[in-house]
Formats: structure tokens, C-alpha cells, sequence
DNA sequence: GGGCATTTACTCGGATATGATGTGTCCGAGTCACGGGGG
DNA sequence: CCCCCGTGACTCGGACACATCATATCCGAGTAAATGCCC
């Protein structure tokens, strides 16, 4: 069990995008030169924010992304599904149900033992991560980042924005 | 992220093997007809289960796997890490400290907030395997099985075992 | 008949192919900003 | 001077290769049982 790289990128970027000044929009580009992330590839993790409406695009010249709403409202939670899907992490194939000693039709509890506590372990997961607001992390980021580099970002994206 | 599906065979296979009266050992391929799963691929994970000291191997002419221990002390968390590893779903590869505003050799916390919130969830989804004992799998899976499979399934060990 | 060395058949264990999924890249469709012309 | 329209450049979005890991398979090393022989 591995989360794909693309859940820590989109995590940053909107942290990122969370401190953005209100209404402005950053590029798909410019968030990779940022972080120092292949362009194209981050490109469609923001797609995906995008259509989980965590992200909005904003299409046309100087266009970009920018949070679809209040960063308070925001979970982890969404965020990881956004990139990662919703599926849950374990899929009952009723390997019970086959072999030698299976009886055909038979009456099966729908789901069994075994798939039941790996969704009860899959739920308190999810469970822990909405509880992280995007709000919360955006500001645990600023707190933990050396002042020099907040300066050096904010010059940055002064840069970018003009 | 999507779980192997190894660790449903697994889970499974250790069920049965609690089932099993004392000492008696079940090998791989039995195993694997009985679940109706290839059996090398099986194979492979209950060598998986026999190094992280779950199942024990006999070797020789009437040999195969038993637990390694009393059902009660075995948790679904030892099962699933046994086949997935016990290495965190999420790694953290510092992209804060990338790109054009990092500054060089400059202070961080070890952990950033975002990899906090993915361990913490990472924990408590380990916690909720660890609360599972086989012992508990195991009862719930004979309770969950047809009268006629149980049955059959016993008159297929009593073949096997002979 | 009992004990022991040998054979034998059966087991696990790791090294080796194949396929699906995550990773990375590209080009086209769509959209807004800008600039020029007309009123 | 203001408004409108055409142009252009920049954006996102989805279609296309590549790499990595899970899946599946095989054969060799090792062991306990069975066998046959000797005492």
C-alpha cells in the first residue's frame, strides 16, 4: 500500500494557493517551477483537484488555479481523494465463496468478516484526515518555513503575479 | 492507494490455518485449491507471512504452514504488514525545500505539517488493524459459513490431512 | 525382529517472465487580454 | 474620447509513451518419511 506522488504535490500547491492574495491565480507551470516538479505531470494533478471542484481553473490568458472555496472548508481528506480516488483501499473478492468446498447458492452475509474490519480501518483513516483543514496546514506551513525563504517566496511570487 | 491482493489471501489463509486442529499443517498448494488461487503466486505470500513470524513452515515430506502462535496474539495489522510492509503509505520528500525559494542549509522542522497529518492518519488506521485478532476472524468466519459448507470444507481437511 | 543408512518423494524458498498501474510528456480546444479601427 | 471587433498568445484538458511494481510462474535446495538391508 503506497500513496502516488501526486498526493504530496497537490497538498503543497494548495497550501500554496491558500496564501494567495484573494481572487489570484497561479498556473499549473508556475507551481511546478516552484516546487521544482516535472510541469506536465502536476498539470493533471491539479486537473483532478479541478474536477473534485477543490481547485477552480481559471481558462484564458492569464489564467491559472485558485482555491474553490474557503480554505477552512477544505479537508485533506478532499484532497487525497481528489488525486488518489474514492475507492475504498481494500476489494472483497469473495475468495470464500470459491473452490472445492463452496456450496452454489448459497446465503452469504454480504459482506465478510475480513472486509469488515479492513473498511472499519479504511473509515478511521478517512476519518482522521477531515479532520485536517486546508486552513490548518497552510498555516502550520507558514509557521514551519525560515523566514528568509517566506521573504524569497513572497518576492517570487510578486514576480509571477505581475 | 489499493491494497494487494495478497493481503485478502492472507487474511484468509490464516483464518483457515486457525481453524486447523493443533499442530497440523496445511501446505501451500491445499491452500490454494481450496481458495482457488494460483498456487505459486499463494505461495509467495505465505513465505511473506512465514518470515514476518505469522505462520510457521514445516519443511519435508509432510510439511506445510501452521501459525506461529496462538490466534489471540496475532492482530490483522501483523497479517497485512506482513504482505504490504510495514513502511508508512506516505512518504515525505520535502518539495518545500526545492525549487527557486528554498534557502540552502536553512533550519526545518524534520517532519512538515502535511506529512504529520498523512502518519497520524496512517496511524490510526494501524491501530484499527491492531484491535483484530485472527482469533476473533476466525470465529466470525465459521459463523458467517453455511452449515453445508462448513461441511464439506471438513470433509476436505479430513482428505488432506490423512 | 530391531536398528540404521539410503533412497525417495514431497516441502519450502528464491530467481525469473508478464501485465497492469503510476509516472511523465505531448499537442489540440478554449478563453481572456490586448491592440487597432471606427464612430 | 469611447466603444467594438479581430487578432493573438496563453491557459487548461485530454490523448499518447515509458517505467515501475504487483502478479504469476518456474526450478533448485532442504527435510522428513518410507524403504530396504544388515545385524
Amino acid at each position: 500500500m503506497k500513496l502516488s506522488e501526486g498526493v504530496e504535490w497537490a497538498a503543497h500547491c494548495c497550501s500554496i494557493l491558500a496564501a494567495l492574495p484573494d481572487g489570484e491565480a497561479l498556473n499549473a507551470r508556475d507551481l511546478a517551477e516552484f516546487f521544482d516538479l516535472p510541469p506536465g505531470y502536476l498539470a493533471k494533478q491539479m486537473q483532478r483537484l479541478a474536477a473534485a471542484n477543490v481547485v477552480e481553473a481559471v481558462r484564458g490568458r492569464s489564467g491559472g488555479y485558485r482555491l474553490a472555496r474557503a480554505p477552512e472548508t477544505i479537508t485533506l481528506l478532499e484532497i487525497v481523494e481528489a488525486v488518489e480516488g474514492a475507492e475504498p483501499s481494500f476489494r472483497c473478492t469473495q475468495i470464500r465463496q470459491r473452490g472445492p468446498s463452496a456450496v452454489e447458492g448459497a446465503r452469504y452475509p454480504r459482506p465478510c468478516g475480513i472486509a469488515v474490519a479492513m473498511w472499519r480501518a479504511d473509515a478511521a483513516w478517512r476519518r482522521e484526515l477531515a479532520t485536517v483543514t486546508l486552513a490548518e496546514l497552510a498555516r502550520r506551513g507558514q509557521a514551519e518555513t525560515p523566514d528568509a525563504q517566506i521573504a524569497r517566496a513572497a518576492a517570487w511570487f510578486e514576480e509571477k503575479l505581475k
